[in-house]
DNA sequence: TACGTATAATTTGTATACAATATATCGGAG
DNA sequence: CTCCGATATATTGTATACAAATTATACGTA
């Protein structure tokens, strides 16, 4: 859902703010998967009525980042080995498609915001800082969707990345995982720069490929 | 969103039909993009309150059937000349997409499934029912979706097509459109048979081409 | 003790009320 | 006659209330 522009001096409603603050909780792996969302408790925490809650919530599950459970209630989505599998595959396509497109279609603002996020990534990585390096990591990625020109294509991949996040936040353990990690975006970018498809192809498909053996180890 | 299982005697609520309901309309073309959605009026139209009604509102608006406008309230997505090339770009790579993965993963199963849909749709045709012939070309292309065997990747193709339905529905004018429709699903059919992924690449981007083509022609 | 049943406590879905805010209508000044 | 501002109207977002349904608890019986 193509997040509203600039955060400042936009008045945002109550359930707007629950959204994102849960987004934000569930996706960085804070709130772990299985666990319930209590409509009641979550008014209580934000002091606001149930009504904005289930407001927030209720987009939450048509994100999929929600999902109806056996006994009552929401909760966070997770999945078993297989279904892992299978939306890691997903997102693996629409990546591989982004990475394709954007190979295609570079221009010189596009390589510098990739060359840019990629370089907060490696400083985040270097300074063995987790959290920031998670947060960088993101944007890196989301910088890549943004670069197709096509923001729908860049939406699917960005939701697909929240859905993920909670499994694959887990992998990062140690600093040296930060390191490879982001030594891994040069080589993707030197294949998409070379405005290849088929390398582009190739390099995104490692680059998921290694984060998703990863994402599978630690789950 | 992997909707609910068997219709018949599951308890549905307010919100979940009057979703289903708007949701119909408008793929189907009856209501028009632009269109505002008036709270009130459809809680009258439905005999509910207005809670319900916001609910399926709001789950049509993270499905991005629905868009906030310039002026308050909620509409129903409309796509200038540029967006609509961007939105169908999306659901063409991940039509082709699924082609491919279906090439690669048939089965005596997903096989029959596919030709009777396709069946089903030439019958229409035939028949020169426009209406029917809607409904089997969109349970063609999501057969093949679900051909896939990944409910991730099936509901995102999904979601785009319920997203551009209203835009689609307009190509079909006479009987030999119909009936060019379903020849054309014969060859991708064979294309995607063949399992070879290129073909089936191919086979499913010829036909989205050309799906494309119309749509803009008619909008 | 284990099971089934009645009762209590939660929880969901919907209705209604209301304040805040955006839009429309109207009237007057230039 | 057109533009501006004040007032009226409509609409959104949130709070609260409540019935229906579900889940948990307690109790009695075999």
């Amino acid at each position: 859902m193509i997040t509203d522009n600039n955060s400042s001096e936009t008045k945002i409603s109550a359930s707007r703010r629950i959204e994102h603050a849960l987004v934000d909780s569930i996706t960085s792996g804070e709130l772990e998967p299985g666990l319930r969302m209590d409509e009641i408790g979550l008014a209580e925490k934000y002091g606001v009525s149930r009504t904005p809650v289930r407001e927030a919530l209720n987009r939450l599950v048509a994100q999929g980042i929600l999902v109806t459970g056996e006994k009552r209630g929401l909760f966070i989505a997770e999945y078993s080995r297989e279904e892992l599998g299978q939306i890691f595959e997903a997102m693996h396509e629409i990546e591989i498609t982004c990475a394709r497109i954007v190979s295609q279609r570079l221009t010189l603002l596009t390589r510098s915001e990739i060359e840019a996020a990629q370089a907060v990534c490696m400083k985040a990585a270097k300074d063995g800082d987790r959290k920031k390096y998670l947060r960088a990591n993101e944007a890196f990625h989301e910088t890549i969707y943004r670069a197709t020109g096509n923001p729908y294509i860049a939406e699917i991949a960005n939701r697909f990345r929240r859905r993920t996040g909670p499994f694959r936040a887990r992998r990062f353990l140690n600093n040296d995982d930060l390191i490879s990690s982001a030594k891994n975006h040069e080589n993707l970018i030197s294949d998409i720069f070379s405005e290849n498809s088929n390398k582009a192809t190739n390099g995104m498909r490692n680059h998921m490929t290694e984060s998703f053996l990863q994402a599978l180890k630690a789950n």
